[in-house]
DNA sequence: CGTGTTCTTGAGAATCCTCAATGAAGGTGG
DNA sequence: CCACCTTCATTGAGGATTCTCAAGAACACG
């Protein structure tokens, strides 16, 4: 089974075969976490480079009443504090939601990797690039969507990143975040999710039970959560329906 | 007079001489652009690289309502679409809010430039992550912080990034946003930016007049607004007072 | 079969929104 | 310099959304 994070990166940029025995062999090292620990706290100048080989895990900050707010969602492939050491310290902490599954990579070896290997480095770069892209589109909705569609967008954007490291079918996913953590990342109370995600069930655009969500009908989720899947720069362009060739080569996409 | 590219790359990364004065000849070719028009467009695959060299401007997206989320601010010294190729596409769009003078690059000349200069390189790509610092730190107080707050917080920020630039003095600075895009950056409506903007002055903590902004206190404001500098990583790291040394060399802080 | 977490419900209150109108500021042409 | 026009800021009022508090139900786990 190929480990998400070079299922990930291959997607957006090609890799060889050279280039991923090289990733997994790096990422040897996988440590066992359970459910809410944290796995990088605030002001860590992090020595190491922590990938989340399965489980889901959030990037978070407290404030100064205790309200927690979720910043991202962190699902299998996702990297943890990749440039770290290049601002200095963590300006948030990292924390499982679920047991995880965490590859640890020492700092010097994966410096190493990334000199030696510049298109992993280069996709690991266009990788955060898409990383900064779903913070705004968290944005945007946070903003500008009914808590309805919040929701139902957050629920679309899992699907897709799931769908790409092979954890989700055409349209179901396990879906072990609690309405709770699902409020601190959609700035909503707790009461007024578990009201969102009914109404969504209400309509039959979602089905959600035992730690279970699918979708009957996928387009008419992405229609009413205004859901455009091209921010998640899947393809190297939205006018080209081609997927990217696999080879190995330059960074650049296009 | 340094740009204000070289001031904020510096700050953070140690430049040389030699990569200010390439910065500087590559940055040559400014243009003059009136407000609110768009400097790129979503979809646009941009061979260019455009840096805001004064005025202010903005990264946003409008939604199928015709509602507009302003997804970040940019001010002079800050780049609109760094890293578009990597990505194939710009998944949002940048236009000004004020007059601008903005620097256009060839892309050509871009990579030439950070190839040859290492620490350039290095600089921008610290500059971006500050960015993606920035949009956490925005997603933070869409989520959990009062409108009132969430305003303070914004001003706060603009205050620190505006003084790293020289176009702020310790307590003051000029604000030309109206309250329109203030309201579409803050996810509030029109109304309500008006109304908090009312209450933060009633309350002492700001002076707003004829697009100048000045904050009595300080630190009162800070508090308030629960703002920590930390996130926008002027310093390398939060225990250590002393500024980074200015020497050329390596790309890492540390 | 208890115990703690998670989910759900009700009710009243706070926040924030929309609509609609007025006032103030700034720019332009005569 | 004034009349006019456009943009921006402000105000009032009623309503929608979302919150908090509080409690009970369902579920998971040992």
């Amino acid at each position: 089974m190929l480990s998400p994070l070079i299922q990930k990166l291959g997607i957006r940029s090609p890799l060889s075969d050279h280039d991923r025995k090289a990733l997994q062999q790096v990422c040897g090292r996988v440590v066992s976490v359970g459910a809410h620990q944290d796995l990088i706290e605030e002001g860590d100048a992090s020595d190491h480079v922590t990938f989340i080989r399965s489980g889901f895990a959030c990037r978070y900050r407290i404030l100064p009443d205790g309200e927690r707010a979720i910043i991202a969602y962190l699902v299998p492939g996702d990297a943890c504090d990749l440039y770290a050491p290049l601002l200095g310290h963590m300006d948030h902490a990292v924390a499982t939601l679920t047991r995880c599954d965490v590859a640890v990579v020492s700092r010097q070896d994966f410096d190493v990797l990334t000199s030696d290997y510049p298109a992993i480095a280069g996709a690991l770069h266009v990788s955060d690039l898409v990383d900064e892209a779903i913070s705004r589109e968290w944005l945007v909705s946070m903003g500008r969507r009914s808590a309805e569609k919040q929701i139902a967008h957050l629920l679309c954007e899992l699907l897709a990143r799931l769908q790409v490291v092979g954890l989700a079918t055409s349209d179901s996913y396990d879906f072990p975040i609690t309405q709770a953590d699902l409020a601190d990342a959609s700035g909503l109370s707790v009461v007024h999710t578990n009201r969102v995600l009914q109404t969504l069930r209400a309509e039959g655009l979602i089905l959600l039970r035992h730690k279970n969500l699918s979708v009957p009908d996928l387009s008419r989720l992405h229609a009413f959560a205004d859901f455009d899947i091209s921010y998640l720069h899947l393809r190297s362009s939205p006018n080209r329906s081609a997927p990217i060739q696999l080879r190995s080569g330059p960074i650049r996409l296009q």
